[in-house]
DNA sequence: GCTTTTCGGTAACAAATGTTACATACAGAA
DNA sequence: TTCTGTATGTAACATTTGTTACCGAAAAGC
């Protein structure tokens, strides 16, 4: 908690001790469900170390990434959700080992009005979500699935910093809320075109792989 | 500007005597544009009457609809807009008459401050515009296009308060990002069934149109 | 009246995506 | 090792959506 000073938030002192002194540090790993579908939210996640995603679901089960949150970001949709009391829309699940501190609901409200960066920090939040959410629409509508494919495999380069991604073509399918047999042959095409290599559980970029 | 009381903003009196004060009144007509990609956004919009629709474009011209905007509702987007100074990602669009109140950008921060009625509002309607592009995620995602013309359909007549839906399918094929063929092949589909009957630039949805 | 433009209907085809089914390969458990 | 569950490869086919082309009807302009 003491090395939060040193993270990007830009918060003035005094805010930064509120949050040593209300917020609670947690600790998730590979899988582990935030937030989820239905469920009241009472506390506003900040994400320290790792990664989150975000997802939405439809009745019959199938599930679209919607973004993925990462340092120093926050899921804005929990910041409405906490102060309505509304139960979640969306399900947030840890990839790999994440640290959160949370930030109790009855503080978002108090903060807003006593630190003008904490009300700063939530409204670009919120303008990043509204972003990562139009890009997502935009990617939808008007992307074919190929192209999906390879900025998703973008974005998980980048959230790990490596060229090698572990995952299964059911989890991809999953993610682009498509089939695993789509994804296994749009894959192959890849490797075909000499873009990537294809292992059990892993996929590896190759360098032309953007192009 | 004086029956702004009436409406069902509920907002404080001293609040409304500012609106009232340095909030400017401003009439379109169908097809006039309020906000444009690219575009900075100096003023947020306060719909009193009429409709606004909400679009996003992709580069090759193809556009799709978001949401609506009625009565004493308001762009969130805008407002994120306004307090980064960021150019707006999408494009408003008066569907019919539309007046609205321009707030200027500069009252938005310290209304914030000042009035609790218009901090719930704002927080409200971060949450209301969320929950909308999650529907339209969702719509776009999970539904193939028959159900998402229904959906757009009902949609329509929910807000004009009449099954006679004024649209020739040119324009119902821009908002849901398609062809026109699409549409219309879709459309006389529905007519087929009996659902619905198709005029010249108009649909009459009929009694079993929702089964 | 005529001409022009816009709108809608339809066919024929192309491309993208979804589905089912089955084979094989691999990893870990027993 | 063998067994077993999971992951992947691939074919064949169905469905959905997109595209092009052409037609005639209705409205708008002259």
């Amino acid at each position: 908690m003491d090395n939060l000073v040193n993270l990007g938030f830009d918060f003035e002192p005094a805010l930064i001790e509120e949050i040593k002194h209300f917020g609670e540090l947690k600790h998730f790993k590979e899988g582990d469900i935030i937030m989820d579908y239905g469920k009241y939210i009472r506390m506003m996640p900040l994400v320290i170390k790792g990664t989150l995603k975000v997802l939405k679901k439809e009745e019959n089960g199938k599930e679209i990434l919607l973004y993925y949150l990462s340092n120093n970001e926050t899921c804005s949709m929990a910041y409405s959700c906490c102060l309505e009391e509304k139960k979640s829309d969306v399900r947030a699940i840890a990839e790999g080992d994440v640290d959160i501190i949370a930030i109790p609901h009855n503080k978002l409200d108090e903060w807003l009005h006593k630190f003008p960066s904490w009300k700063n920090y939530i409204m670009r939040s919120f303008a990043e979500r509204f972003s990562e959410l139009l890009k997502s629409i935009e990617s939808i509508a008007f992307h074919k699935l190929d192209d999906r494919l390879i900025a998703y495999l973008k974005e998980k380069q980048r959230l790990s910093g490596s060229s090698v991604i572990k995952a299964s073509h059911y989890q991809i399918a999953d993610e682009l809320a498509t089939s695993r047999v789509v994804v296994s042959r749009l894959l192959k095409i890849l490797e075909n075109n000499g873009k990537i290599l294809l292992y059990r559980n892993e996929i590896k970029l190759l360098r032309d792989f953007d192009s």
